[in-house]
DNA sequence: CTAACTCCGACCTGATGAGTCTTATTTACA
DNA sequence: TGTAAATAAGACTCATCAGGTCGGAGTTAG
């Protein structure tokens, strides 16, 4: 299958419903999951991933919550992407981690008509910005 | 991820292995499976469902083993990925399963722009034919 | 100071994919 | 006709990972 993971999926709906608020807003994990009947715990854990990669910041404490770290046109669905998945973005494992990962590299007879499909995906989640689906 | 399986990527290895053998050539699983150090049982049934999806044929007994079904023109990655995967590719759940697959269905606010992410790498898969990898 | 609020990070669990094993069925050929 | 060669098909184990849970640490209002 090529399919994104919940974890994506929340974290797409998560930070857009946070580039959505207007001046400086700041929005729970909690508010989030309830407007969207997502997993509480699950959804703080993505959050989390999405802040440590400077996308969206955290603020601890009462009145606390996150908001967007930057302008939503500086911000790639793949870049939410590798944050929360870590990177590794390929439709194939020798295609993100190396030779050593594949034992058939070297016989392998798909790896460049497959190289050209992944192209084009990464491309398409590289050129799609926060901006374009708020 | 955006990842193909491994089921996947040995069926489109041995296929493609199975296409380039001119004249009606009959490939066993055992000798596709020694060729590329795939586990043959596990290639094995990877090949029983292509058979099943009438992407190549299956001969028993002695002298038995595989050969394509029909003109590499006309088998495409997709149905490959289909033939294996059971035709439920799609990067969310949502898009092949119908609304009731995804809790957040009616308050999903993500669905539409990654649709045409989707279509894009459908359309990838569904353009290039066998013939392009062999 | 303290209590409420919020993020943080380690832990647990169940589903799914990868791979193995065993047995049955079909077929060519000696 | 018997045997070896090949696919067919199911159950099984193991590893990985997505999904979900827990208690705790940090921060701020009052």
């Amino acid at each position: 299958m090529v399919r994104l993971s919940k974890r994506v999926e929340y974290g797409l709906i998560a930070i857009r419903h946070i580039a959505t608020q207007r001046n400086e807003g700041i929005v729970t994990a909690k508010e989030i999951a309830d407007c969207y009947q997502i997993p509480y715990e699950l959804l703080a854990k993505v959050l989390q991933k999405l802040s440590r990669a400077g996308l969206i910041t955290s603020h601890q404490g009462v009145r606390g919550g996150y908001a967007l770290a930057r302008n939503p046109n500086t911000i790639s669905v793949s870049m939410i992407i590798n944050a929360i998945e870590g990177s590794n973005m390929g439709i194939a494992r020798c295609m993100t981690e190396g030779p050593e990962s594949c034992d058939v590299f070297s016989v392998c007879t798909i790896k460049s008509p497959l190289s050209k499909v992944q192209a084009n995906i990464i491309q398409a989640f590289d050129t799609m910005t926060l901006a374009q689906i708020v």
